[in-house]
DNA sequence: TAATACGTGGGGAAAAGTGGGGGATTATAA
DNA sequence: TTATAATCCCCCACTTTTCCCCACGTATTA
């Protein structure tokens, strides 16, 4: 289970550290592509081809879907960690996310989100401040 | 089951002691994360695999329940009691929750809650002055 | 009044993050 | 085929942060 928000830079070679705790769940290799709200998502092989899986069944008769499936499948790319637990991204992904110097990290369970800092904070004050009507919804659905 | 108020001091190293009465539930480690109304919610490992499971559950594909997941388990951090009792807040926790020096731990049965003590105080005088029209709500909730 | 327990603060050792250099492998061109 | 260039990794070293331990002070109780 990956949790938490942690802080990281991007070096000029592309490579990001993974925080230390998430290393041992990502050694035989991770999955990272295009996320949504403009940042990337990052897999564990085994979480990846379930979701690939259910891409690959989404009707390809329809324009959204195929758009979706484009989107994550083609976005994806294999990385491996090096010895000192960094990943090399890909220079399409950091410009599809916008990727500057400052990092954050974010655990979602059952996979990792990069977001640039800057995109990140916009991000939060906006749903921070939406926090509880956003609650009341969830409500509904279990919560 | 935790129930009470509590009064203690983050410091400048950002930790906080747990009251001594909550911590033989805590000692194999807690879980911290953003709560409701600007405070942070602390689980035990149980409680927050209930809860995290549900919001791993959540649709990816609805924008409010990815703001929701973000909020909630993004936010959650593991923590441990060091030999004082004491648990280390991560910086931007205590951002969210407004943490100054003066904190208020409170007991909510299955979780505590971390407030800082002038936003609790005001908190408090005002859902005080407006407990018996909320109690009537409550009905609707089975109470 | 002494003793114990709990809350609070600080210092030192260890670990994790970050950046740069060097060697090997692959690609490109003469 | 050979020489030159470029890219990719791996390793080393520095810096920063984190964690653990010890010590002090205050409050409570016998």
């Amino acid at each position: 289970m990956f949790i938490g928000e942690y802080s990281h830079n991007l070096d000029d070679k592309g490579r990001l550290a993974i925080p230390k705790k998430f290393r041992t769940k990502l050694n035989r290799g991770a999955v990272v592509t295009r996320g949504l709200d403009n940042c990337l998502f990052l897999y564990t092989h085994e979480e990846w081809q379930k979701l690939a899986e259910k891409l690959a069944d989404l009707p390809f008769s329809q324009a959204k879907a195929r758009a979706f499936a484009r989107l994550m499948l083609a976005g994806a790319m294999d990385v491996s960690l090096d010895k000192q637990g960094r990943v090399i991204l890909p220079d399409y992904l950091r410009k599809y996310a916008s990727l500057k110097k400052s990092i954050v990290v974010a655990g979602l369970y059952s996979r990792l989100e990069l977001w640039d800092a800057d995109v990140w904070q916009k991000y939060k004050t906006k749903t921070e401040t939406e926090s509880e009507s956003i609650a009341e919804e969830m409500f509904e659905l279990g919560i």
